[in-house]
Parts: C-alpha cells; structure tokens; sequence
DNA sequence: CACTTTTCCCAAAACGTTTTGGAAAAAGGA
DNA sequence: TCCTTTTTCCAAAACGTTTTGGGAAAAGTG
C-alpha cells in the first residue's frame, strides 16, 4: 500500500509549510483508524464516549484542525458565499453598508463558511464578477446589494437555479428569496410625522432612477401625502445621483428654493446631506428651524451635526445576518420563495424635525 | 475498478446540483485519458498540437472549468488570501481605503486567487479572525491594513513564518515586506510650501496615537518646519480619534484658535475634514482664505467642496496591486525582507492652500 | 535494417477528508 | 450454552484534480 506518510517538514527557503497535523497523523497517533477519528470528532453515535473523549483531547493538545479545502471536495461543498460591490457607486461612504456586511460576515464565520469579495467598477464588471465565482464553482451562494429594478444578476441566477439572496427587491415575477427595509412605510411615516407638525410644502430628494430603493421611497412619500391630505407636487420630487450624492443634492436643494412656494421640509437619504446642508447654508437657511430634514439612513454625520439630523434608521447588522441564515437555508434545498423579510424601519427624532416657522 | 461515473443530475428540491462537466467526462468525450487532459489545457509540451487544440476546443464548446476545490487539495494551496477590516475604526468612511481594496482585489483575481473578507469589531476579534485564517489553513497569505506601532499581528505571522504583507510599517526588527505611502516625505512637502507662502504658524491635526501612520505624518511636519526654518510649537499639535473623527477634530480646531498666536495653517487626515469645517464656521474663519489647509487623502468631500481642499494624494489602487504582486512571491518563497516599497504621495493644489492674508 | 531518440499518451498515486458497508467483539436473552 | 442484538471500530471508496514515472509508437540515424 502507499499508506506512508512523509511526515511534517518545516519549510525552509519554499514558503510556508503548513507544520500542522492531519488526520492519518492524529490516527496513528491514536492507535485508532482515520475513520474513527473523523467520526469521533463529528460526534457520531457509533463511538463509544470512552474514546471520543480520547480522540478530542488528543485533537486539543496537537491543535488538530480539519483540512478545509480536502472537507470540501468530499462534501461537495465550497463552504463559500460571495458578494461583488462596485465602489463607483459610493457605496462605502455609508456606514450602513458596512454595518450590513459586518452581519454577513460575522454570521458566514459562525456558519463555518467563508466570504468572498469581488470589487467591481461598474455593472458589467459587476457581472463578470459574479459569474466567475458562480461558473467557476467558487462559491455555495451568492449575495446581492443595491438592486436594480431591471437587475440582469437575478434573471441569470434564477435561469441556473442558483441559490442567492437579495438585500432589497427587483422587478421580477419568479419567486426569489430576499430581505429588505420598508422604505416605504419609513417615508410614510416620516412624511406624515411632518405634516403632523404642520408642514405642507414637503419635498422629496430622492436616490437615483434604476435603482429599486427609491422606489419605496417615493411610494411611502406619496402615501403619507395622501393620508395627511396634501396634494402631490411634481415640483417638489428631485433626484440625485450616485456617482456624486453631494454635487446634485446640492444643486437640486438649490433648485427647491427657486421655486414661488419653496418646501418647508425636506425627505432624502442621508448619503445626500453634506449637499443639502452647503445649499440651505448659502441660502442662510437654518436646517431644523427654517426647514425641517430627516433622512434615510443613521450616517456618523447626522449624529455629530449641529443641529443634529433626524432620521430613519434601517437595521443594518441585524438585515445582514437574516440575509445569512436565509441563504444557508436556500442552500440546503429549501424554496426560495418561502423567505421574503421585510424589515421595518425605526424613526429617530432629533433637532431637524420641528414645526414650520 | 470503481471508474463508474453517475453523470449529471440537474438536482430537484436538492438545492443546486453542479451541471457543468468535470475532466473525467470530458475525456471521455475525448476519447483521451483524463492526464492527457488536464496536461493539454495546462499546456504542457508532451501532448501534441493537435490534441491540445481538440481538447481546448471541446472544453471551451462543454464549458469546462476545473474544479477550484479539486485543484487546490491536489496542489496543497488554498489560492486564497485574508483580510480582516475594522469598521469601527471608521474606516470605509475612507475612499482611499476602498480604492486600496479595489486594486487588492482586482489583481487578486487576475492571479486566479480569491479574496476572502473577516469583519471584525475590535482589535481582540481582528486577531481572532487572522487565526482563523492562517491556523484553519484557510489562506495562503494575509494582507494587513492599518498597522498600529506595536502590532501583535505581525510577530504572530512573523513567529509561524507565514506570508503577509503590510500596507504600512510597525516598529519590528525582525524583516518583514511592506508597501507604504510616504507621509513623512509628503508632510514635508505640503509643511514647506505653506511655509513658502509665508505661513508662519501651521498647526498639525494628527491621526491617533499607537497607529502608525501619524508617525511619519509628524515627522514630515516637524522636517518641514525645520527647513523652512521654523519652531515647533507643541501648541499647535493635537490629535483627533479614530472613533469620532469629525467630533474630536471639531473640538480641537476651536482649542488650536483659543491660542494667543493661533494657526493661520493646518495640516491634518482628510477624515478629519467635517470636524475641521464645523469649527472654523463657528469662528467665522473662511477655509482658504483665513487659514490655510492640507488634507491628506482626496476623499469626495476634498473635491467638492467649495472652496475646494488642497490635499495630498496617496495612490492607492496602485499600492493595492502591488501588496497582492509581492505577497505573492512571498507566498512563493522569496525573501520578504526584499519588498519593502515607500510610494510617493502627490500633493494638489486646489482653493484651500493661499498665502496668510 | 537495427538501434536510438523523440514524440505522444496514459495508469496509478497522491492531496486529506467524509461516507459506505460491513465485521469483530461485547452484551443480552433463552 | 447458543443465538441474537447492540456496541464499537475499520478498510476501502469517493470527491476531482495534478503529478509521477513510465511505455508504446513514430521518427531519426547509421
């Protein structure tokens, strides 16, 4: 037999070598077959308690860790989930998204899974991105942020019947797993808070068209109007844009006040603030007393404003992890369809959400 | 012989069943031996042109690809490396990091590596997370980021002799390989051409202590103060914290100009810049014209404010690429004492860097 | 032609696990 | 005691590659 084993050797001048132990070694060690280690320490019933212990102990003291990658050709399994994010859209610059991704990441390594990042700079890379990982067997499942309402990456999971989970939601009839924020009951709430105060010019700064987030936005914006009994105001709705939330908030907001009967308040994600807050301050308007603002999204900035920023505030970490536990269901077999979370937003007041002057 | 091969279910309520081909199956498409196979599309010389032309043509026309996990068992390589980021040390706050990663992670994937990501919210699970990597033979090297002076994580690889490399310096006596930006060099550069203006009293807002990087942002101020032939006052020295940039350097810009002779200069980290802002609107001081600034990062807000910030700029795609290139021949067993790199910084003039009026 | 060299291909081993399908030993039951 | 059941262990197969060490056929050489 060719069972000889050539031992460890620590490596000099070749790199690192691994001066670990395997489990033909930990055996020997043992006196016990390969099998009854493994089993052992999966805590099979078919060994006795006697020798599991044994083998555990023995484990411990030579800090014996299962080889990965040989589990995972057995298993069938890359024990890996991948997610491809595309700074050009300045993603980054919000806390909430590495909140999100500090839940992916913390419940992947409590499931004994990896995660892998891919950086795109735009959409077809996005794609490239992904199918590596998905063509290429690098990866149990896929997760995907910042939707599109026409989003390619769906249609090309689904159409492989590859398990994936969105944050957020898409245009698409076939049933897919997800988790996303209530947008639009936040901005109805918002909306309605506001017009509860008093305000009747309300404007809405809204994300960019093609993305799927702020069509709940608007949606939740043009309920609270309604259930507060204000008329739409196409003139009142503006979009910024990703590539430079700052550059057309801010040229938008200045927009606004152009207008004869300019808006009291002001809804938007907060990712959009640092422009609205140079246009109000260049129109000497005093944010919170002369127009009231609450955003989308809990950003370190809207804590240490003065005034400091009302605003909704998504559960980031929490989204994460559902987005985690889900997927790994998806990937055990169960219908997609079944997990469809819509998570509700919490209002925070602070000192930009006072009555009309 | 067990030779036998099941072929290719496409899995019902299974989950996701592989339907891609594997070498065995495509040499037997082939009518070759799955060696000949592999050794083809490797390219090796013994398998001729013909042959090695049929082989790719089929396996381009079957869409094969080679199982990754399959590969790395055989090869005793995991083509994989870690990182662990800290989000609560604000650090996606940053563009420059985000580009930095980019440039890791698109060069990574040009090598045929994965880039596998760890979270984590302290220095205690930032540690953990590393062990995970390196002792559960997860990656074949690391990458480390933000580097603290006394960084446990280095004389943790450098004890085991496992590849790494720093994007940053620590103080180690042991050879270790690095890419750095050089700050020092770049302090000096923005100290002496405000001191060239005429600026006489240029304050330094610095990075937090026991981190690196502010080291070497010091010493290009006090370098640069010395050849313009300048004293240094430690008056006009704070240092702002990585948990609050923007409230802590707020609070220190409005100490530095309590001073009897105050700043008519600052230098400072961009990610200070909010803070920094705040506060000179408060004293009625206009950026630019009544006091001069240097950022260090050219983050969005440098760009777009009005006036624009002056600022130094770090490449850091560039740096990213070129950590993942050296820590490959570290992995391959070269010397990391070879790869140490200190990369220029460029400085840009924009608004905020005019004489003392 | 006979011998050597080159070209082209392949069977088997190996990477380090988990799973399969028993089998020996111990315990229980009559 | 003999048979059955339970307990405890293990040899071999399997996951899908790459590498090793030839070996047969073709080509070159005298």
């Amino acid at each position: 037999m060719f069972l000889e084993q050539s031992g460890n050797r620590i490596g000099f001048g070749e790199g690192f070598k691994s001066m670990t132990i395997n489990l033909k070694q930990l055996s020997k060690l043992l006196k016990l077959s390969p099998t009854t280690v493994s089993r052992a320490l999966a805590d099979y019933p078919d060994v006795s308690a006697k020798t599991r212990a044994r083998v555990k102990q023995m484990a411990i003291q030579q800090g014996y860790q299962p080889n990965p990658v040989a589990r995972r050709l057995q298993k069938g399994k890359t024990e890996t989930i991948g997610i491809v994010i595309t700074p050009e859209q300045n993603y980054f610059s919000d806390t909430f998204f590495i909140d999100l991704l500090s839940g992916i990441s913390n419940q992947i390594t409590r499931a004994g899974y990896e995660l892998i990042l891919g950086v795109a700079s735009d959409e077809e890379h996005e794609m490239q991105s992904m199918r590596r990982m998905v063509e290429g067997k690098r990866v149990d499942g896929m997760i995907l942020t910042l939707i599109r309402e026409q989003d390619p990456r769906v249609g090309y999971l689904l159409d492989r019947d590859f398990p994936f989970v969105l944050y957020g939601r898409t245009r698409e009839t076939r049933p897919y797993a997800f988790v996303d924020m209530d947008g639009k009951q936040a901005f109805e709430k918002a909306c309605t808070y506001l017009a509860g105060l008093g305000h009747r010019r309300i404007a809405l700064l809204n994300g960019e068209p093609g993305f799927m987030f702020p069509v709940g936005c608007r949606e939740g914006y043009e309920s609270g109007l309604f259930l507060s009994g204000l008329e739409l105001d196409p003139d009142l709705i503006r979009e910024w844009k990703h590539k430079d939330p700052s550059q057309s908030s801010y040229r938008w907001t200045l927009e606004l006040f152009k207008n004869d009967n300019p808006p009291t308040a002001i809804l938007f994600q907060t990712e959009a603030v640092n422009g609205i807050f140079k246009a109000l301050d260049e129109l000497d308007l005093q944010p919170g007393k002369d127009v009231a603002l609450i955003g989308y999204d809990d950003l370190e900035i809207a804590r240490i404003h003065r005034p400091s920023l009302s605003v909704l505030r998504p559960q980031a970490r929490e989204a994460g992890q559902r987005v985690v536990n889900i997927l790994m269901e998806v990937i055990k077999g169960e219908d997609p369809g079944k997990f469809q979370e819509i998570h509700q937003v919490e209002m925070v007041i602070r000192e930009t959400s006072l009555p009309p002057s």
